[in-house]
DNA sequence: CGCTGATTTGACAAGGTTCAAGCGAAGTGG
DNA sequence: CCACTTCGCTTGAACCTTGTCAAATCAGCG
């Protein structure tokens, strides 16, 4: 039995605590080689040796794992400053594959250990990323446990958005296909596609191109995920509202 | 933004990994009054100080939240030998409520903190421990993600016999009502109730009582989970078992 | 024995999946 | 540089599952 981890650094997370040590995590990364990874190749997949730990430099990656019916659950997707196979034991627990053209560094993981060993600070952080992992893990159960396709799609689109808002942006990239975004919330693509129409009919979004939508809207798009997915610009207590048109 | 975790211990986890260190997270405990918590009593609230560990000593408890539409979502049961509210920062994420008579020590959290600071074992322990609940996390997002009700509660049947059978057990304990059930598989009490009729007059399992059940099929049960949930009777491609017993 | 709350069952409608076809953009080869 | 192919996306229609509303049953308890 394996277990790892996806230890992930929210935007704001890391913005909210900002490093006093001088020994973080990346730091022990930033003397490895990169390793360029073309859309659709794997990274590792799941039951592999998990011999290595990578961050990301560059690009998005989706972590999925296979289910035996032959469906695909995406876990998540992750980007650059995000860790990737840090594992407890021998195998990596599921597939990673480069969405768009992605970088890493890879570590030898008997190497990333030892070296986390030897420093407090860095198990520390490691221990304070594998919590943001959870409670990214406990995020996407809410997403997957709404009921209808626009609020999955609606908290979707703002867990998407606050991880690369620089701040108020509405403009936010979607660099995965449809089918991703549709075996990440547990809908079908065409489920995906005819949600996106209607939100885009009612205003709320608009789609740019197929990999990027606008959210013009956003009051209404937080409203409608049921207003879970807190972002720093939104603060309501329980009694709320969702109209959407 | 708060962060904390419930620390699981499965069955098999401590079965399979014998303690070496003298020390153990449980020892922490055992000094600890026992405090007694009435079902339907919350130990803690979402959003309360984080003051305290607990680790349960018998009974089964809901870990919660509650969405900003009045639906609350299920997080996961948890039982005795598992430890409540560890925690990164400051407050509780989850509200965590007694199903059946609890019984719990309580530690506060910063001696819980200095203590397992103070050996390294302890840290590690707390690690593994994390692991598994990260692990559990993405079991329930696989089940959350299947289709079907009759997936899903297949799936949360084989769950059930996992944290609790000795060995291939048929009976087991639904200690949870149904809305329970229905707020942890993402669907509605309805839905729940009809499926366990139907998958009754299949006679893949049956209705013991209103809070225990019989695994009559167990291959069927496997089968219609999707055989996601391994078991050591079912072990497909990847090629790796793992013991139950 | 008569409450109260939990569970089951029924009928119906809403919403999502499925199957099928049309559209569009990106990339290839001439 | 353009036509062609391909893949991803959108759209349509029928079907099916599940949610909803409502009512009947059941279990536990005073």
């Amino acid at each position: 039995m394996s277990l790892q981890l996806i230890a992930r650094q929210s935007v704001k997370q890391a913005a909210a605590a900002p490093i006093e040590d001088s020994r973080t995590l990346s730091s022990l990364f930033c003397r490895q080689p990169v390793e360029r990874i073309a859309p659709g190749s794997a990274v590792f997949w799941e039951g592999d040796a998990a011999k290595n730990v990578f961050e990301v430099v560059r690009g998005t990656l989706r972590v999925y794992r296979i289910l035996s019916d032959g469906r695909r659950l995406i876990l998540g997707f992750i980007g650059p400053g995000e860790l990737l196979g840090v594992s407890l034991r021998g195998q990596y627990l599921y597939t990673v594959e480069a969405v768009t053209p992605v970088e890493v560094r890879g570590l030898p993981r008997h190497r990333f250990e030892s070296l986390s060993e030897r420093e407090p600070q860095l198990k520390e952080q490691l221990f304070s990323r594998l919590c943001d992992e959870m409670a990214a893990a406990q995020e996407q159960m809410v997403l997957l446990s709404r009921r209808s396709a626009e609020e999955k799609l609606a908290g979707f689109f703002l867990l998407m958005a606050r991880g690369q808002a620089q701040s108020r942006r509405t403009l936010i990239e979607l660099p995965m296909t449809r089918l991703d975004i549709a075996d990440y919330v547990g809908m079908t693509i065409e489920t995906v596609s005819r949600t996106i129409t209607k939100l885009a009919g009612c205003g709320v979004i608009a789609a740019v191109g197929r990999h990027s939508i606008a959210l013009l809207n956003m009051n209404a798009l937080v409203a409608l995920a049921g207003g879970e997915l807190e972002d720093a610009s939104f603060h309501q207590v329980h009694g709320r509202r969702r109209s959407i048109a």
